[in-house]
DNA sequence: CGAAGTTACTTTATGGCGTAAGGAGTCGCA
DNA sequence: TGCGACTCCTTACGCCATAAAGTAACTTCG
């Protein structure tokens, strides 16, 4: 996990929140030459670099070289490192979609808020890797919570209920898109496929471990009860074979598991509805 | 995220299994010198550098400095960082328990496991920080899923459902505890408490943001309704201040969030039962 | 007994990282 | 015409993982 924003909280707010903008209002540059730079285009650098190599290759050197600087040419900019993550998290959370259709009622909002989520940390998996204690209070982030929360207030539940159910969700959205990314990213920097990687792995996971079936009774029984893995490929249903094994199973896991938390959420809103409230 | 087993898959199962053990059954020390480490032994202190100091100061040297050698000792045994990321992280789902009185039911068996597992992941937080996807195929990470899917199965619902279940349970465990993990990470690293840290960034908020309450309306319409921010510290109630507020909240969450999955698995079994098993 | 071969571990080196320090050039304003 | 503020650069430090090569300890074979 990444940490960030260590540094000077005020200088830290005010740049999330660009309240330094109004200091400087259109083109009055101020002696010195003018910025060759800004904060937005350094974040927007910086997202892009995290999008398209991964957490692991955001360096300052990686930023700058995107934008024909050194690395310390950011700084000036940017505190430090940690700032600019913090700024990058809540810029593109700009992304994440704010109105949903309420007519469906609060399972299709959050069912439409858990599937954008969900997509939106695929198309940022580098956002996973961001610590969410003591979580970026930005503009966007806000926003982003408020819809969570606008939507799961149509449930009638009482104040702290809404609180720790949009922590739930949240918990199990950012679970279920980790795999994916984790996957998928595995699979990019090994040039390995899921298939091939879990066929060598069970092979050698047979020569290792020849009693497997005897010492994980309940695993074992569950392998033979459901979908066998990957090694037979079914040859029918065709057309989902181009989505790897991983992936495939990520995403049947977040379909199943969303079921689950919104049948728990409703049982909970018939017993609020029965005692009284 | 860490990645971790990109190497030799054959070197790297091996070392998991600890399958190279019989060609040395005792004391046949073979040419050169003693060996003065062991597998084990650098495992253990490297499961010691990570819990004591977090996973940022997980490195070679540290490792190497707590048994009384250089990082480059540390190859003799160990292929690379990442095998041996793979090596902790399979030894210390030793500890999770494997057994649970089935006598209370599913539910309680799920309850008892998901604090444990909560538990778990609080006493090695670094644990979450290694990748998902790709799991580590180690005997004892087998162990702790045929606990899980174990527990699961006295639901009575079908292997499909249960391999998913057992995800989305994971997700949300993992989410809490990376929570309450990272909170304390931060209160550590900074030295300024939970309670400190929101006091000085709700200030600024006001500062930055005066129109909140107008942007973020939910936000705000829940933050009214629960219980005020830490702040105001409420007074009585003695004993439960010690907890940090972060910590506090997460843990309210996955009470909370716990009851939601099991009332939603109540309700996924319920349904099975009703359309004939 | 001594040489050869094997192994444990060290030293040194390479190319990465974040960022502190100091210097060079550019511009607005006095 | 400077002065001071400002952007951006070069250099440097101490970290990191790990490749390569060297040293010393030990067994085995001749």
């Amino acid at each position: 996990m990444v940490f960030a924003g260590q540094g000077d909280a005020r200088r830290s707010m005010s740049l999330l929140w660009r309240a330094d903008r109004p200091e400087r209002p259109e083109r009055r540059p101020g002696p010195g030459p003018r910025p060759g730079l800004s904060v937005d285009a350094i974040v927007t650098a910086a997202i892009a670099v995290a999008d398209e190599d991964g957490m692991a290759a955001l360096s300052m050197r990686a930023v700058g070289e995107r934008l024909g600087r050194t690395a310390m040419a950011l700084y000036t900019y940017v505190p430090s490192k940690s700032e600019l993550l913090d700024l990058m998290y809540d810029a593109v959370h700009a992304e994440l979609p704010t109105e949903y259709d309420g007519s469906g009622g609060w399972r299709a909002g959050l069912t439409g808020w858990a599937r954008d989520t969900l997509e939106f940390h695929l198309r940022h998996p580098w956002v996973l890797q961001v610590s969410q204690a003591r979580p970026v209070l930005g503009p966007h982030a806000y926003a982003g919570l408020d819809t969570l929360v606008r939507l799961l207030t149509a449930t009638g539940l009482e104040a702290r209920a809404l609180r720790r159910l949009a922590g739930t969700l949240t918990h199990f959205v950012r679970g279920c898109a980790g795999t994916v990314a984790e996957a998928r990213q595995a699979a990019a920097a090994t040039g390995e496929s899921d298939e091939a990687w879990w066929f060598a792995r069970s092979a050698l996971l047979g020569e290792v471990a020849p009693d497997f079936a005897d010492r994980y009774p309940s695993l074992a029984a569950m392998e033979t009860g459901s979908a066998p893995r990957p090694p037979a490929p079914d040859p029918g249903e065709g057309g989902e074979a181009a989505v790897p094994y991983l992936e495939r199973e990520a995403r049947e896991t977040f379909d199943a598991g969303l079921d689950v938390l919104l049948d728990g959420i409703e049982a909970a809103v018939r017993h609020a509805g029965a005692t009284g409230r």
